[in-house]
DNA sequence: AGTTTTTAGTTGCAACTTAAAACCTATTAA
DNA sequence: TTAATAGGTTTTAAGTTGCAACTAAAAACT
């Protein structure tokens, strides 16, 4: 049925999963699927409106999520004509990412915060921005990332830290000053 | 050329900036353009190889992504046969987006860490799982966020926290216990 | 200088995917 | 009993993808 799922394999430059995510949630209108699915909506006839997808798309794609165990598709008790689709743990485990591609569009994209906020129900304050961290929690920007083999990892816990063995830095990737 | 770039009002339920990050990121190809970028692949010729897309398609994307902002397209001085293309700080801002989807990759669809690993380059550890964070850096779930319209955010800065007032909890949208 | 190779594309075409509209079937409501 | 609703499937046109062949400019060989 497509053409993707036939590249797991053969990916220069080790092991990514990567491409086996893509596969399962890259298709277009996944992503607001999940969003739909965030704000409540659990119906055929709802996400329809909501979304703005064609009919047989979307029954595709719920057909697809479910397989994909992201979401489940159960009739409805009380209304035998309805069903309803809800986010497994599988399903509710990719916010992080869609918060951080809302927040990158939120910041790049239109400038404004989008409305409704997505906040902290403890202390109804706006969740922080998504970030890279490090093990202790630190804030991480792409220049403090770096590439180390699985092999070498393990040696380095040994306690001799042998800098010239890293793999690759990516302190020098980006362009220096952008817009 | 898009059917998706007409998309971008008429979203029930609020602006969401979801939609126009996806204009721009959300095609086929364009994460796995980023991630090769990000492992310092910057020649047509070597997205190519790395990446296993089609030429037409490669250039397409990467005529787009510089036309959005994500990279930049310069020839090279000392050949002018190659072109080098880099990401930008906007670019560069997509990566917690692009690892935290590789993250989910990992957990739910190859169940195996990639290799190699991202690391701090300051500790050489590992990063941590990228994840939704209050304002005071503790760990988010979905069912601890809310949605909170921005007139009430204001006004619920007064001090007089009204619980009433949420516009809509999240604890029970997903499966109680999924796989 | 002339030929070949490399790099970064473009073009043409077949196969596939998407979108819109019409249609179908089982329930439920009037 | 008829009409409306919910969740699809089918049909068909339009758009997108992927492959292979082609081009054009610059660099490298001979």
């Amino acid at each position: 049925m497509d053409k993707i799922r036939e590249d797991l394999s053969s990916l220069a430059g080790g092991e990514c999963s990567l491409p086996m995510a893509l596969e399962v949630i890259g298709e277009r209108w996944c992503f607001m699927i999940l969003r739909a699915a965030l704000n409540g909506v659990g119906h055929f006839e709802d996400f329809l409106s909501e979304i703005g997808i064609a009919r047989n798309i979307l029954a595709n794609r719920l057909t697809r999520m479910v397989e994909a165990g992201i979401m489940t598709r159960r009739p409805c008790d009380h209304d035998k004509r309805k069903v309803e689709y809800r986010l497994t743990a599988k399903g509710q485990d990719l916010l992080p990412t869609m918060i951080a591609l809302r927040q990158w569009g939120e910041k790049w994209q239109t400038g404004v915060p989008s409305n409704p906020i997505l906040c902290d129900s403890r202390d109804r304050q706006p969740i922080g921005q998504i970030s890279m961290r490090a093990h202790d929690d630190r804030v991480l920007e792409m220049k403090d990332l770096c590439w180390i083999d699985e092999s070498e990892l393990k040696q380095d816990s040994d306690g001799s830290g042998r800098d010239d063995m890293v793999v690759r830095h990516l302190k020098e990737i980006g362009e220096s000053s952008a817009a």
